[in-house]
DNA sequence: CTGATATCATTTGCATACGAATGAATTCGG
DNA sequence: CCGAATTCATTCGTATGCAAATGATATCAG
């Protein structure tokens, strides 16, 4: 390992463990900047709504109605995290709460008819951001990438 | 396309339209969550350091010294975040400001000692949590994984 | 040289994210 | 049945992340 070095680095002032290490590279790094891209296809398609906001909609039009912490873990959300979702969308009147018949300690959250009839019609718009996001990527490579990441968490 | 149904949702009030969309299948959904699986395991390396004051770090290490602004571009950061990146790390003397020799309006940004020598000990570190991060993938994977997620970037 | 334009940095406002601490309610072991 | 452990939700503090507005400076067209 580390024969020779091709060209060390202009300015670092420790060409060799530096040469080691390239930031662009790390998988952490590629994570967050395609990410980005992502957020940022998500925002011009549908402004109204956050990602997490959406998915939190999306997933009670899936499961009908759940406790808030369940629905945190439904939509991979920190409990802190959903509680503030969850307050912003029931500002906007598209979810409700109500008390748990038995438990009292939960809060059973669900979607209002203005939240349904939202995410109602979004389901497409939703549809063409993920086909936008993927779009330098051949039919192969979305399943691929799909597959290496759904393995990754 | 949408021939049968083969299991309604069981509280979905609209299993046919719901059935098309699964949040889960997304590649945001996806890219988001294997995003949090990385932070987590970045925490549990680095407490001291957050992803992005270790890439400011870790690309200041490689560049040597360049405006706030341009740091940001390397770093994928937008300008208000790089920032309160760097007034975070200015504070723990990790990075140290100038002014620009001939442009006023730039603000040259550099390591410290202390930074220098911080930035060093820890890129093994920073190697390790990208191996865990991959743990779950072959070599093979994890390099088509980078290219992928490079691409759509 | 000067007015229009562009760039760099800062500030504000809003929305995730998560750790940690807390209080209320439930469940579990003995 | 009761005290301990657990679960659910809330709150606080800190740190991204971005859009938009602003001020200072630089550059460019004419």
């Amino acid at each position: 390992m580390s024969g020779t070095v091709v060209k060390p680095a202009p300015a670092a002032q420790e060409a060799a463990a530096a040469g080691e290490y390239r930031l662009d590279e790390q998988v952490g790094f590629l994570l967050r900047k395609a990410n980005q891209r992502h957020l940022a296809i998500f925002a011009r398609h549908i402004p109204d709504l956050t990602p997490p906001q959406f998915a939190a909609l999306a997933k009670l039009w899936e499961v009908g109605e759940t406790s808030q912490n369940q629905l945190g873990q439904l939509v991979a959300m920190d409990a802190a995290t959903v509680k503030g979702v969850i307050d912003r969308l029931r500002a906007r009147s598209l979810v409700e709460i109500a008390e748990h018949e038995s438990d009292r300690r939960r809060v059973v959250v669900s979607l209002s008819a203005k939240g349904r009839a939202m995410i109602g019609g979004l389901v497409e718009e939703a549809a063409r951001i993920t086909a936008e996001t993927i779009e330098p990527l051949t039919q192969r490579e979305t399943a691929t990438l799909a597959r290496l990441l759904a393995k990754l968490s």
